[in-house]
Order: C-alpha cells, then sequence, then structure tokens
DNA sequence: GCCAAATTTAGCTGAACGGCAAAATATGGC
DNA sequence: GCCATATTTTGCCGTTCAGCTAAATTTGGC
C-alpha cells in the first residue's frame, strides 16, 4: 500500500469510527478518567450489552485511536490521543484559510 | 430542543457526514475550488451518479456543513467552513491535554 | 405555452451496521 | 486439574445506507 493510500484509509477508518455515538462517547470517557481504562469498566459504564461494546472496542482498536494491552485476565484499553490529533485534526486542518503547504498536506479523502 | 442536546444532534450530524468518503471529498473540492460550485460541477467531478451525489449533498446540508443557494436552474453550494471548524474540531479540542475549561466545553458525544 | 436543461425525488436492491443472547476462550486461584 | 472471572466470538435479526434507474420538478429561452 502506498504512503498515501495509507493516509486515506487512517483517515477513513478514524472517520468511520467517529461516526458512532457510542464510541465518541467511550474516547471521551477514556479521556476524561486519565486514559486508560479496563474493558469491563468501560462496558459498566454503558446502556448497551457488553458484546456490543466490544465491538465498538475492536473499531476503536483498528481505527488506531486506542491501544489494548493484556494485564491478568482483563484487558487495558488506552486512548492514543496522538492518533486523534494527527489523523482526524490534521484532515480538519486542510480547510485552513492560509494552510502552511507543508509536504504531505495536499488533497486527502 | 436543549441547548446541550443541540450540541450533540450537531455533533452527530456533522460527524456522521463526515464519515462516508465521497462526501469528505466534496467539502474538499469545494474548499479548493474557492468554496462554491454549482451541483452539476460537483456531480461531473465524481464517480457515482448524479442522484447519488445530490443525496450525499443533501446529507451535507443537514448536517450544516454546506449551504445551498438557487441561481437560476442552478443550485451553488458552499463550504461553511467555520461549521466544520465550530463542531468537529471543537469536539477534538475536548481531548487537548490541558484542556481550557471554558463554559461549554464539557463532555459531548 | 412549450421544450430543454438542471436538479431532486421515488422506488428498488444489496451490503453494512448495531443490537442482543448464547457459546467460546483465556487466565488466575485454589 | 477445576472453577470462577473477564472478555471476545458467533449467529441472528431488524434498520440504515449507498448505489442505481426512472420519473418528477423547476426554470429559462423562445
Amino acid at each position: 500500500m502506498s504512503d498515501s493510500e495509507r493516509k486515506l484509509a487512517d483517515i477513513d477508518a478514524v472517520f468511520s469510527a467517529l461516526a458512532h455515538a457510542s464510541r465518541r462517547h467511550i474516547l471521551l470517557v477514556l479521556h476524561f478518567r486519565g486514559g486508560e481504562m479496563t474493558a469491563g469498566e468501560i462496558a459498566a459504564r454503558f446502556g448497551c450489552s457488553w458484546p456490543t461494546t466490544t465491538r465498538h472496542l475492536k473499531v476503536l482498536l483498528a481505527a488506531g485511536l486506542v491501544l489494548q494491552q493484556q494485564s491478568g485476565r482483563q484487558r487495558l484499553y488506552r486512548l492514543d490521543r496522538k492518533r486523534l490529533d494527527q489523523v482526524a485534526a490534521g484532515w480538519l486542518k486542510s480547510f485552513k484559510p492560509a494552510t502552511r503547504t507543508d509536504p504531505g498536506s495536499m488533497p486527502p479523502a
């Protein structure tokens, strides 16, 4: 996969992940609770069933917005703030009126 | 609808709209062509059929990301950069490490 | 008024999505 | 090894979504 294809795919994964309110919510809760929670803590805090939450986490993981780390029989999910910033905010920067034309900020998706 | 409900709905509409590559693409094309194009110019530039493009435009319109203005028998679509910035970038700002706690920047969706 | 152009609406179809309950898979403690 | 705990995977179902073609709508020019 070329570099720009990779970038496109990243943007797509991230924005697709952000499209669902529950997933945005998970990210926010992670953020406000210090960036790290176990799957159980996350699931407990949500209206939907545990499997549903698991799947949302999987989407976020695939988009690179959270990172997973096993600790005993529980799994820690950690927010990747940098990725959120680089991919999502990065795409939004394309619209800044006076876009500094730094190499690699041209027409993404 | 309360103020925060409105905000939530805005965030949802905007991120749902941004979830599809064609719609992101439309916004970018609009941006790079000066922020204003007719429906026909937009449709001509896309792989999918005209009705499909129309529907994408409708989604963007409902999300407030573009504005519509009739001119003769064609319709001009104009990018609303401010809305993109306020809603999308606004939500992303919740994650800034040193969040200035200005009133109204608390836990959205 | 009538025709052609610009765009949207209607109606359909197949694919993707989100939800759940039930089953499966680790893993730690005894 | 066996049981309980933590979490994921599987299978199923109803809804939403994106695409298409064909029909409808609106508007300008004659």
